[in-house]
DNA sequence: GCCGCTACTTAGTATTCGGATC
DNA sequence: GATCCGAATACTAAGTAGCGGC
C-alpha cells in the first residue's frame, strides 16, 4: 500500500457530485429530500422502538467477542446506556455539512493500516481464510462430478417429458449442463447409522424410508418436474357472524354491524391487545379500509375510529380461545384427527412419481396486514382470497384439483418451469403469493445443495476477488471505487445486497447498495483506533444494524469522497445498485451474486469456529455448547436477532434454582461419600466397600448433571436475543455440521431436530467426518 | 439500461405441541 | 389431570435476483 493515493483520490473523483448521480437514483432523491424531515422523525421513533433490543444485542455481541478472545477488543459497541442516549441526541441533531467528524490529517498509509484479514471486523468472530487453496483442502474436489444413479434401485422413472422449444430451451439446457459441470460432489453411498446416537433406530428408519433423490441424475432440460398432481389449496373458512350478545359500541351506543363490516371489525378486535392497534398509521389504514366494507348507513354513523369500542368482541375471542384450551381430551383429539385428515388430503402432492410434502397448503386467511417496522401499509385489510383469484399449476395429464362447488379457479396452467403449485395476488402490495413444497422435498433440497456448492466455488476464488476489489479502491473511476467499497462491506460485514425499493410502499430499510449518507459516520480516530466507520441503519424486517468497524485508510478515504457534497438522505453509493454489482460479480465468477458472500462467510465461519472451539476431551454437553457457540458466531455475523422471550427471566431463574438444588445435592452426596470412606477405613468389610463405590458413582453422576445444567444456563443466557435458527436453516452448509457430529460422536438430534434432519437428509447421508466446506 | 414482473429464499413472530412437574 | 414451559411448527412478510420488453 503506498501513501500517495490519498490526495489523488480527491482529484480523480471531484466528479463525485450529487448531480452526477445515476439517473435512476436521482428520481428518488427529490422526493427523499422532502421526506427527509418526516423520515428523521420516523427514524427517531423506530430507534426508540428498537433501542431496548439493540442495547442487549450489543451486550451480547460484547460478551461473545470477549469469549472468543478476539485479538483486538477495540470494537466498541457502546455498552453504556448513557452513551446510547448521547448517540440518540446526536442523531436528532441535523447531520451537518460533513459527516466526517474532524478532518483526517494527511498521514501515510503505513503500519497504522491493519492487515486486512487480521483486522477486527465487528462480528469479531469473523476471520478469513488466508489462502485460496491449500489451507482448506477439499478431499472431494477431485472426485467424480456425476451423481451415481441406479435406476433399478430407485423407483423414479420420468413421465412423458414435455419438450421445451426454441432458443430458451437450448439456453436453459446449456445453463443446467454448466451447473452440472461445476458440481464437485460425489455422494457417498450410505450414512453410517451407528453414530446416529440415542435414537439411532429412529434415525435409521428415517433414512431408510426416504427417497435419495441426491443419488439420481438431475433433469437437464430446464424443467422443474415432469409430472405434478395435487388437490389444490385449503381455502380460509367462511366468516361466521358473531352471536347476538356480542356487541359493538359506537360513541357509547350499541350498533349492529352488517356482516362485512362486522368481519373487518373482528380483525381489529382480535388484535386489540397488540401494540399495533395503538399505532396511528395502523388505525388510519384500518379505518380507511373498514369504511369500504360498511353500508352507507354505517358510513354515516361511524365517523371516528376513536369512538369505536371493540371490547366486547375482544373479550368474546379471548373467552373462545380459553374455551379451546379447556376442551376435553376427546374434543381435542377430534380436532387433531380432523387436522391430520386435512394434512393427508391436501398436504401432499405427487411430483415425478414421488409423494412430496407441501410447505404451506392453506390460503392465507383475511385479516389486517401486519407489516414489520414502520410500515406505511400496516392495518390495511388483507382481503379474502376466493377460488376466482387462484391459479393452479399442475400437469396436463394429472387429475386437476376441483374448485369448491359453484366456483372456478382463475386459471389452471401447466408450467413445469416453475416449482409452485398454487398462486394468487395479494391486495396489499400486489405481490404474488405461492404454495410450494416443503424444504424436505427434492426440488428444494437440490436448490439448497446447489447454493452451498456455489459458495464453495467462491471459497476457491475469494482471494483473487479480494485482491481485485482492493485494487479497485484505487481506480480512477468513481463507479469502480464505489463498487469495490460496497463489495468490501458485503464481504467483511456480511451485509445484504440492498435492492432498491419503492418509496412509500414499504418500511424504510436498506442494505449495502442502498445505504444512505445518514447511515454511516466516519471517525478518523476513535479511542485507540483509526479510521472507524459507524454503521447505523434498519435492515431487513426493520432490524437495526449497529456496528463500528475500523477500516483500511484507503476505504476510509474513499468513503470521505463518496460523502462529499451530499445530503444525509443521498445515496452513499450513488453510482451503484445491486444489478450493477451482481453483473460485475457474475463476470468474476459464474453464478456469483452478492448473497453468495453471506452464505460463504457464514459457512466458513462455522467451520473455523468449530475447529477452534471443539476440544476432543470435553463431554458431549460441552461439545454441544461449543457447537451452539459457533452457530452463534454466525448468527451475530449475519445480525440475526430476536426479541428476548417474554419468559426469559423466569426461565433463567428456574434453571438457576435447579442448579442451586443440584449443587446442594452434590455437596450432600460428597459428605456421604466421605462418611462411607471413613466407615470403610474402620471396618474394611465388603458392605462398606460397596457403599463407597455407590456413593462415588452418585457423586460422579450428580457432577455430570450439574455440569449439564450449567452448560444449558450459559447457552441460554448467551442466546437471549440471538436467533440461531435462521443461519442454521439458510446459511450453514449442513455438511459441516454433519461432519462435526460424525467426527465427535455427537447425537445428530442434538444438532438437528426432526424437521431439520428431513431438510438436510441429503447432507446427513453424503457427508463424512472429513468433509471440508 | 431501466422497469415491472415473477419466482424463489430468508426472516422473525405467533401459535401449537408435548413432555415434565405438581 | 392440570399446569407449565421450552421446542417445534406454522405463518407470512420481506428480502434477492433473474428475465423480458421497451
Amino acid at each position: 500500500m503506498s501513501g500517495d493515493h490519498g490526495e489523488r483520490d480527491s482529484q480523480v473523483n471531484s466528479g463525485s457530485r450529487a448531480n452526477d448521480a445515476h439517473k435512476h437514483k436521482d428520481k428518488h432523491k427529490e422526493h427523499r429530500r422532502k421526506e427527509h424531515k418526516k423520515d428523521k422523525e420516523r427514524e427517531k421513533a423506530k430507534h426508540s422502538n428498537s433501542e431496548h433490543r439493540e442495547h442487549s444485542e450489543k451486550k451480547h455481541r460484547d460478551k461473545e467477542k470477549e469469549r472468543l478472545k478476539h485479538s483486538d477488543g477495540s470494537v466498541d459497541r457502546h455498552r453504556e446506556k448513557q452513551k446510547e442516549k448521547d448517540k440518540e441526541k446526536r442523531r436528532e441533531e441535523k447531520v451537518k455539512s460533513s459527516h466526517v467528524e474532524g478532518k483526517p490529517k494527511k498521514e501515510k498509509e503505513n503500519g497504522h493500516a491493519r492487515e486486512m484479514w487480521n483486522s477486527p471486523s465487528p462480528p469479531a468472530i469473523k476471520s478469513e481464510p488466508e489462502e485460496d487453496n491449500g489451507l482448506y483442502p477439499s478431499p472431494k474436489h477431485n472426485k467424480t462430478l456425476k451423481r451415481e444413479r441406479d435406476e433399478e434401485e430407485f423407483e423414479y422413472k420420468p413421465q412423458k417429458i414435455k419438450t421445451e422449444n426454441g432458443k430458451k430451451a437450448k439456453k436453459r439446457k446449456q445453463e443446467y449442463e454448466d451447473e452440472e459441470e461445476e458440481e464437485d460432489i460425489k455422494p457417498k453411498k450410505k450414512t453410517k447409522d451407528k453414530k446416529a446416537g440415542a435414537d439411532g433406530k429412529k434415525a435409521k428408519k428415517e433414512t431408510e424410508e426416504k427417497w435419495k433423490w441426491w443419488e439420481e441424475e438431475r433433469s437437464t432440460d430446464g424443467s422443474k418436474w415432469k409430472f405434478l398432481e395435487h388437490k389444490g389449496p385449503v381455502l380460509a373458512p367462511p366468516y361466521e357472524p358473531l352471536p347476538g350478545h356480542v356487541r359493538f359500541f359506537y360513541d357509547g351506543k350499541h350498533l349492529r354491524l352488517s356482516a362485512p363490516a362486522e368481519e373487518v371489525a373482528t380483525f381489529f378486535a382480535k388484535m386489540l391487545d397488540h401494540e399495533y392497534t395503538t399505532k396511528e398509521m395502523f388505525r388510519k389504514n384500518f379505518y380507511k379500509d373498514w369504511r369500504k366494507e360498511m353500508t352507507s348507513e354505517e358510513k354515516s354513523k361511524i365517523t371516528d375510529i376513536n369512538k369505536c369500542n371493540f371490547t366486547e368482541m375482544s373479550e368474546y375471542f379471548k373467552a373462545q380461545s380459553e374455551a379451546r384450551k379447556q376442551m376435553s381430551k376427546d374434543e381435542k383429539l377430534k380436532i387433531k384427527e380432523e387436522n391430520e385428515r386435512i394434512l393427508q388430503e391436501y398436504g401432499f402432492c405427487v411430483m415425478d412419481n414421488h409423494k412430496e410434502r407441501i410447505g404451506n397448503f392453506r390460503i392465507e386467511p383475511p385479516g389486517l396486514f401486519r407489516g414489520r417496522g414502520d410500515h406505511p401499509k400496516m392495518g390495511m385489510l388483507k382481503r379474502r382470497i376466493r377460488p376466482e383469484d387462484i391459479i393452479i399449476n399442475c400437469s396436463k395429464d394429472s387429475k386437476h384439483p376441483k374448485p369448491p362447488q359453484g366456483t372456478r379457479w382463475k386459471e389452471v396452467r401447466h408450467d413445469n418451469k416453475v416449482t409452485w403449485l398454487v398462486s394468487w395476488t395479494e391486495n396489499i402490495q400486489g405481490s404474488i403469493k405461492y404454495i410450494m413444497l416443503n424444504p424436505s422435498s427434492r426440488i428444494k433440497g437440490e436448490k439448497d445443495w446447489q447454493k452451498y456448492e456455489t459458495a464453495r466455488r467462491l471459497k476457491k476464488c475469494v482471494d483473487r476477488l479480494r485482491a481485485q476489489y482492493r485494487e479497485d479502491w484505487k481506480s480512477k473511476e468513481m463507479r469502480v471505487r464505489q463498487r469495490a467499497v460496497a463489495l468490501y462491506f458485503i464481504d467483511k460485514l456480511a451485509l445484504r445486497a440492498g435492492n432498491e425499493k419503492e418509496e412509500g410502499e414499504t418500511a424504510d430499510t436498506v442494505g449495502c447498495c442502498s445505504l444512505r449518507v445518514e447511515h454511516i459516520k466516519l471517525y478518523p480516530k476513535m479511542d485507540d483506533q483509526e479510521y472507524v466507520v459507524e454503521f447505523d441503519f434498519l435492515g431487513k424486517d426493520s432490524i437495526r444494524y449497529y456496528n463500528k468497524m475500523p477500516v483500511e485508510k484507503r476505504v476510509f478515504k474513499n468513503l470521505q469522497l463518496f460523502l462529499e457534497n451530499k445530503q444525509p438522505e443521498d445515496d452513499l453509493f450513488d453510482r451503484l445498485n445491486t444489478s450493477i454489482l451482481n453483473k460485475h460479480l457474475q463476470e468474476l465468477m459464474d453464478g456469483l451474486t452478492a448473497k453468495v458472500f453471506r452464505t460463504y462467510n457464514a459457512s466458513i465461519t462455522l467451520q473455523q469456529q468449530l475447529k477452534e472451539l471443539t476440544s476432543p476431551d470435553e463431554s458431549i454437553p460441552a461439545k454441544i455448547l461449543s457447537y451452539n457457540r459457533a452457530n452463534r458466531a454466525v448468527a451475530i455475523l449475519c445480525n440475526h436477532q430476536r426479541a428476548a422471550p417474554k419468559t426469559f427471566e423466569k426461565s433463567m431463574q428456574n434453571l438457576q434454582t435447579k442448579i442451586d438444588e443440584k449443587q446442594k445435592q452434590l455437596s450432600a452426596t460428597r459428605k456421604q461419600l466421605k462418611g462411607a470412606k471413613t466407615e470403610h477405613k474402620a471396618s474394611h468389610d465388603d458392605r462398606s466397600k460397596k457403599m463407597v463405590e455407590v456413593k462415588r458413582k452418585a457423586v460422579q453422576r450428580i457432577e455430570e448433571q450439574l455440569m449439564k445444567l450449567q452448560m444449558q444456563a450459559t447457552d441460554r443466557e448467551e442466546n437471549k436475543q440471538i436467533a440461531l435458527g435462521t443461519s442454521k436453516l439458510n446459511y450453514l452448509d449442513p455438511r459441516i455440521s454433519v461432519a462435526w457430529v460424525k467426527k465427535w460422536d455427537v447425537p445428530m438430534e442434538k444438532i438437528y431436530n426432526k424437521t431439520q434432519r428431513e431438510k438436510f437428509a441429503w447432507a446427513i447421508d453424503m457427508a463424512e467426518e472429513d468433509y471440508e466446506f
